[in-house]
DNA sequence: CTAATAGTGTCTATTAGACAGTATGTT
DNA sequence: AACATACTGTCTAATAGACACTATTAG
């Protein structure tokens, strides 16, 4: 079960699985994360984060990359990302959504693999301690250019890079085609994944409630605001901001003390009542 | 390799398939049909129609389905939408786009099949007397309920009705979720492909340009309009309406006359400068 | 002339953006 | 007191909705 290098793994890997395909999912699981402050009166400076996998075997031995695993023949589609992250995190009813359906020829140097990833959103504070051991959490920075998009992941440790091209598609759309650029650090064709999750919660964020999946119970909403901001990736103007969440969230009588200004109102998420 | 019933040919079909995945795509190919008017006065009633084609095997033996196909072992994901467009309406270079993946456990009497459908948008003027003959087109009427979508499908001779439940998603999301209600005349669970197909377009119209791809070359903003009309499901008013397209035709020098109105003017596709 | 669509001007309502101001905790 | 954030009032700009009006053809 230990090859010396990733061509003796695969002239060894069984040749007769070469000839049909196989089914994976590959689970983005999105959090957001604070860092301390240095300056007691300042908030502390939220990120996305990703929670990434090392691989212990080959191909991609010691790379991260997303969970992920074989669906099997008896098992729904949607229980196969479920049975991952019950795995990876020990969590249950986390929100789910599939993402899209990567089918490249070499995507995977094994076999021909199709995979159908899907994102996962969930407030990491909620399962601390409970992550397998070669799992860890990567803040996620990213910086848009004319026709790039440079990710970089850091978890304190290790930092991984990756370059993403965007392509406007055809003529009647001005929706982006995106490629890798580059990327030496993530395993598999997953910076894909990871761009075009982003992508989706930026956008869904706009008109659905999903962002309350990465808040805790009670919030406030300078929190909330900060969340929105590091998804959106730009800073939202106060009243703006809250006229828009206004009929998504319920004041409560508690309230946030112990920072060095005024006291915040703490918040729960309300099903909004209308449209 | 003719059965007398679904039975029997399952009975005599490959056991050893059972313990593998297999991988096929489905196509949902959408266009715009006109019904000629009885009053020379008024402009053609359009629909939304889909090209389904009749299947003449088993599993869902002469029911109608839509066009699919086994992904081959060295074929590109895309690819494999792309050649079956191409052998069922001679169509190259058509706007193509991934819609899900589907892997109910149960969805294929046969074996386990996970299925990625994709949606292509096409004017199904442009390619007459170029159908393989066993596809049609089918009209698209729909009809919303509290928590039921009815959808009946006609193509002049046949008459296909399903319904579809939405069921509201987690708490934390305005979205739907959508299965299948009632179905006995269309094959698979395709019924569920038609719909998030149309919820998707209705959704994409608003922000790309990909309705473009269903009209002539030169058009008329009255059936631009009628188009955007007959997707959305709803009366558009015609100074909105002009304002939103202003930027994304230009007006040619051609005027459409023979109707007893006042002729329109001819516009063509232009690719919006703005945002 | 008439029915039907083509096309435009303009008023109003709603929503988004911007800024300035007041409030209140900790050190 | 000073800093940093909490929270609100209000003005303005941009956009969407509504209606009314004029234009032009085949029959």
């Amino acid at each position: 079960m230990m090859y010396k290098s990733e061509e003796e793994f695969l002239k060894a890997y069984n040749p007769n699985a070469y000839d049909r395909i196989s089914l994976t999912t590959d689970i983005l699981i999105l959090s957001i994360s604070d860092e301390a402050s240095t300056n007691y009166r300042k908030s502390n400076k939220k990120y996305m984060s990703v929670l990434l996998v090392k691989r212990d075997d080959y191909p991609f031995k010691d790379k991260w990359c997303l969970p992920g695993g074989f669906l099997r023949v008896d098992e729904e589609l949607e229980d196969c990302p479920k049975r991952i992250l019950a795995q990876e995190t020990n969590l249950h009813d986390i929100y789910l959504e599939q993402l899209y359906s990567y089918g490249g020829v070499n995507r995977d140097p094994r076999m021909r693999i199709v995979s159908v990833s899907y994102m996962a959103l969930v407030d990491k504070n909620r399962l601390k301690d409970k992550l397998s051991p070669n799992a860890s959490w990567f803040n996620i920075n990213y910086f848009e250019e004319e026709d790039n998009v440079l990710v970089i992941l850091d978890n304190g440790t290790d930092t991984i890079k990756f370059k993403i091209k965007k392509t406007l598609k055809e003529l009647t759309t001005d929706r982006y085609k995106f490629e890798i650029a580059e990327n030496n650090d993530l395993a598999f064709d997953h910076p894909l994944v990871i761009w075009a999750g982003i992508e989706r919660l930026k956008n869904k964020i706009g008109y659905t409630d999903v962002v309350f999946n990465m808040m805790p119970e009670l919030f406030a909403l300078g929190d909330l605001q900060q969340v929105y901001e590091v998804i959106l990736n730009k800073k939202l103007l106060d009243p703006a901001f809250r006229r828009i969440i206004a009929d998504k969230v319920e004041k409560t009588d508690q309230v946030q003390t112990g920072a060095g200004h005024r006291p915040s109102a703490l918040f729960r998420y309300k099903k909004s009542t209308k449209k």
